[in-house]
This record gives structure tokens, sequence and C-alpha cells, in this order.
DNA sequence: ACTCTACTTTACACCGTGTTTTTTATTTGA
DNA sequence: TCAAATAAAAAACACGGTGTAAAGTAGAGT
């Protein structure tokens, strides 16, 4: 997934970090539609030429230097067991909430209006992905599903992506554990009980 | 909402209406960012300095271009009956899908990648707010629900905006009726069900 | 110490934006 | 129908961001 990083010389590795940090840094403060590559290289003590050395454009610098996010989600996800659940009992949701945690600042903008379309995209494709490996996981055997799976892999996927919009506009007002217990519950029992409606026969 | 337009000179709705339609075609051909207002003006036949006789910038052009659409929608959000169905037993949520039909072309590109992070955000935000109206609609006496109920609403608003971005992305494969059960009964009787999984006890 | 190679500096052509001024065309309404 | 009002066109401008090139400098690797 990351370059080879050993053989590099020292200058490039340091001059790819602070153009990387000073991203995420502008992305935060001013979001990153309104970045140019002058605010990043003034940022990052890097002449503008140098910037066009490492990355073709801005979207470039933007796709590498999520790796260091993505880094920290897929180690979350790959402690994810069979069965439904994490170790502890917590759901499988619990993942997403600490490490959207643990990025707030960043999230908070790039699943905001000041965010990028292909990102939101991009993160409702993996969340969809994840869920359907974890249906795999979990039922091994198959299903004879009501709703076609991958119908309910963007269902899911949207919806978590909704809960954390709203988590992060809302200063994050619960812990992780009690959102991801919040969101499973009402994705698993469904709207009617999370409204506390009891279910009417069909 | 809309502005007065009796007493405006034909020419100004003239080239109102050429940009507008510019930029609608230009979106679903090429993608919002991509579009310079160059691009417009060429495409409506009118000058560059013109655009800006009227709007400030590409994104105000885009707010005000949306109202057709926004028209569309809420006409027929105004149909919606109390009781969680329509007056014709299908699902609330079947006007989405049906508006969604109507205007495909536009929202396959603006809920993709090419498309705008603030539109996105901005559709996720009415629906949350539709949500919510609807739920004091259907239970004026008030409910206590397990779930915060403004969570409930992102949820169900990303839900629905992930459904319907599967929907565009796979070239529309079942009619809006169809669409709107199947995201209606997940979401009602939660995702379990949807998998034709039977729940067991809490 | 010597050789690469990354970086800086300066410069340039290009493109899109937003505005101004002058001129032409069209609409309005008296 | 004709005069006054106003919308649009045409041409030009400054500005800022992009992407590239050429020359020189500094710092890494061996």
């Amino acid at each position: 997934m990351s370059e080879v990083v050993e053989k590099m010389d020292r200058r490039k590795q340091r001059t790819r970090q602070y153009l990387r940090d000073a991203l995420m840094a502008l992305i935060v403060e001013k979001g990153y539609e309104a970045i140019s590559i002058q605010d990043i290289t003034d940022r990052a003590n890097v002449s503008r030429p140098t910037f066009y050395l490492h990355y073709r454009d801005k979207e470039e610098l933007l796709l590498t230097s999520l790796e260091e996010v993505y880094d920290d989600l897929n180690a979350r996800v790959g402690e994810i067991t069979p069965g439904g659940m994490m170790a502890d009992g917590n759901p499988v949701e619990l993942v997403a909430f600490q490490h959207v945690a643990e990025f707030a600042d960043f999230y908070r903008v790039m699943l905001s209006s000041r965010g990028v379309a292909a990102f939101i995209i991009r993160v409702q494709h993996y969340l969809a992905s994840v869920f359907q490996q974890h249906v795999q996981i979990c039922f091994p055997a198959g299903l004879t599903s009501t709703v076609p799976i991958d119908i309910l892999a963007y269902r899911e996927a949207g919806a978590l992506i909704g809960t954390l919009s709203w988590w992060l506009e809302n200063e994050m007002p619960y812990p992780p554990t009690e959102m991801a217990h919040l969101h499973y519950q009402s994705g698993a029992k469904g709207v009617l009980w999370g409204l506390g409606i009891t279910l009417d026969a069909d």
C-alpha cells in the first residue's frame, strides 16, 4: 500500500512529510478547495517548483496524505472478529467512531460543505465494502436476503456517514462507545425501534 | 423563494435561462468542478462579462439553478400525508426516488466523485429535516425515543443518500416504487430483517 | 573527498477570474 | 411609433494560480 521508503533520500522523505503535514493542517484551517499549491509550499517551507518534483497536483498529495489516516483505520478494522460483535462485546461500528474521533478535526472538514465530494464518496464505497466483507465473515454459509446485499451495504454506509456527520457537527456529545451502540441498535432493530415504537404485525 | 420575474426585462430572463441551462448541461457532461465561467458563457452564447452582470460566481449560478430541481421536489413532498404512508399506500421515501429518477442525469453526477460536497451535505440536511417534520406529523403527541431523534434523522438521511447512490451507480435496475419499498422495509424493520435474519431476544 | 541528487532561485507562458469602458442592440412604455 | 432606458457585446486590463525550464547551491550517500 505505502511506497518503499527505506531507500529514499532523507531530504525526499522530509520534504514529502512537510508537504503532507502542511496539507492536513491547511485543510483543517481553511477547507480543501481554498488551498493553493503556494499555500502548501509556504507552510511546508519548500519552494513551489519542488512540489511538482513529488506530486502532480493537490489531489495526488491528498491521496497519499490519506494513507496515514487509512493505515489507522485498517489497523482497527483488522481487529474485527466473526460474530457481529467485537471481542469486547462492542459492535464493529465502534472502530469507525474511534477512528473518526482520532482524526476529528480532519473529518469535521472533509465530511462538511467545505469538504470534497470525491472523499465522501470514497468513504462511502469503503464502508460499503467493509459491510459486505463483514456479512460474508459472519454468515459464510450465505443468506437468502430479502434485500440485495449491495443495496443494504450502500444503505448502511450512508447511514454511518450520516450519524458521523451529526456527531461531528454537534461537538461529539457522546463517547464513541455510546454512539456505536445507538447506531448499531437503530440499524439492527430498525428506525421504529429507535423511535421507541413497537412494530405491528406485517 | 424565486425572484420576481414579471417585471424583468425579457433579455435578462433569457440570458439567465441560457446560463442556467448551460450549467446544468455542463455538469452532466464534465462535472461541476471542471466547468469554467467561459465554458458556461460559450455554451449559453453570452459574453463572459455578461455573466457577472447576473451572478457573482459559479456557485451562485448553481444555487439559483437548483431552484427548478427544488421546486419539483417540494411539490412532491407537499403531497405527503400523516401516517407514515402516502395516500396510495407507498412509503414517503417514494417521492425521493421519483424525484431523483426525474433528474437522474443531474444527480448521477452530483452524488458522485465528480459532484460537490456542499451539495451532498445540503441534501443530507434537507432530508434530515424532512424526516424530523415527518415524525412530528405522524406522532404529534411526542415520543419517548430510545435514540435522539436528530441522530436518527441524520442516520436515515445518510441511509437514503446511500441507497440513492447505489441506484444511480447501477443504472437504476429497479423502478422507484420497488426501491422505495426495499429501502423503507430495511429501515423500519432493520438491517437484519433485510438480510433475512430473524432477530433473537434482546 | 567526491559524486549524485534534491532543492532553490529566477524566470516564463498559459489560463481563468473579475472588472472597466465604449459601443451596439433591444425592450419598454409614453 | 419613437425616445429613453437598459441589456449585452467587444476589447482590454490587472491579478493570481498553474505548470515548466534552466541555472546554481547544498546536502545526502558511499
